[in-house]
DNA sequence: ATATGTATTTAGGTAAATCTAAAAAATTAA
DNA sequence: TTAATTTTTTAGATTTACCTAAATACATAT
């Protein structure tokens, strides 16, 4: 079946905020998509009514199987769109968002999956989000910046965006290079500086401005 | 300024009925379209009052400049999104229309315009159409047999004149398809075969019969 | 010039996706 | 537990892009 760009959207913010509870709301649902709650309790009403979704006044919102499904596709699709903007096109990963809200929206599946392998079936998105395949299973692997490393979590530098050699000093300084495997221990309020703890090394801190340009790559737990 | 699909797809249908005819009439717009008469003339109102064409009831229809620039501009992604899926994707020729009729409604300029540079600014899609550059300007394109194709000028495969398996497969064999950029570098004399030079592929020769059967497209030298 | 046929427009509706304003339900605070 | 606040839904419009049926304009043939 094939369902309205406006519908994807609401399936894939959807998706995104159940990451965060199970439960989605219809105020968090209007301010995610930039739209009026009494939009959303319309659109609502239209895809529990084609079983994409669970859905009870006043109750809130959840993707049933078949809505997951197409979340997926949609993401799958929008994450291969950036990868290749960036990767083959050569725009900076930080505009590539806005292009790929549209490109997500073409429908041809075999278009997908052909550009899927051209791209030579990439892991993760420019911004080390995890591409589903075309079976809608993500990797476990994700890659984020050093700033979004939940505590306690075990990652392995992946690559530094900033090469000037002031920087490059003060990682060498604190040891840190490529594939340096490390874990947040805790994060500081007042400078939002970050405890570090490495194997075998006594803790240390960065500063936030320096955790901006880390990237790192750990395992995701399947929850 | 940015116009829906469905205006996007009426603009083009006119360009391309303009060819035939100077002035495009409401019946022959719904044809094309797929549509009914009356909703033709609902939506001509719309575009005149955008100044996108020229248009008095039972007079039928022409575009102004602006609205052929609009065009212009249409095509082009259409037509360097069906090179994109045939010489990227391993798209056929007879299947890329359908998705780039989809492709072509993405905004980005900076997108279309990054995607012709990745391409190799390809001056005809898999079809023979020439692709208007960035400007909206319509290459001149002459279309010849590759035995006239004058030496050391790059031209598109376009079409080929004899479907049989045994030339299928011996055009297979030297890597051309409809699409395929080459030149000749030299005739030999003696044959008559030619040297064919393709990008990032060694010289080799075909003979005067394959060539025969062989038509390309390349830009004629304007001004 | 009149009649006939075709092309085109008008009139009146529908469905999708939005909106504002107001009502109702749920939550939180007193 | 009642009142205040917030969240959510309902009611009623709007815009876009369609539709059918009917009216009108144009073209042509007698
Ligand atoms: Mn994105
Ligand atoms: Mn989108
Ligand atoms: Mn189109
Ligand atoms: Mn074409």
């Amino acid at each position: 079946m094939k369902y309205s760009s406006s519908k994807e959207n609401y399936i894939k913010a959807i998706f995104h905020l159940q990451q965060d509870e199970d439960v989605v709301s219809t105020n968090a649902l209007a301010k995610a998509l930039s739209t009026r709650p009494a939009s959303v309790t319309d659109m609502l009403k239209k895809l529990k009514s084609q079983k994409l979704l669970q859905y009870q006044p006043y109750k809130g919102v959840k993707l049933t199987a078949e809505g997951n499904v197409i979340a997926l596709q949609i993401i799958r699709k929008h994450r291969l769109w950036e990868y290749f903007l960036v990767e083959k096109l050569g725009f900076g990963w930080e505009e590539v968002h806005e292009i790929a809200e549209e490109l997500e929206h073409i429908s041809s599946k075999k278009l997908i999956d052909r550009l899927d392998i051209f791209l030579g079936n990439p892991k993760t998105d420019p911004h080390g989000d995890p591409i589903p395949d075309s079976q809608g299973r993500m990797p476990l692997i994700r890659q984020i910046c050093l700033l979004e490393l939940p505590e306690n979590i075990q990652a392995d530098v992946i690559s530094v965006s900033n090469q000037s050699t002031a920087m490059l000093e003060l990682l060498r300084h604190n040891h840190i290079a490529i594939g340096t495997r490390l874990e947040v221990r805790r994060r500081f309020a007042f400078d939002h500086s970050l405890e570090i703890r490495m194997p075998s090394q006594p803790f240390f801190t960065i500063s936030e401005q320096l955790a901006a340009n880390i990237y790192v790559a750990f395992e995701a737990d399947s929850k």
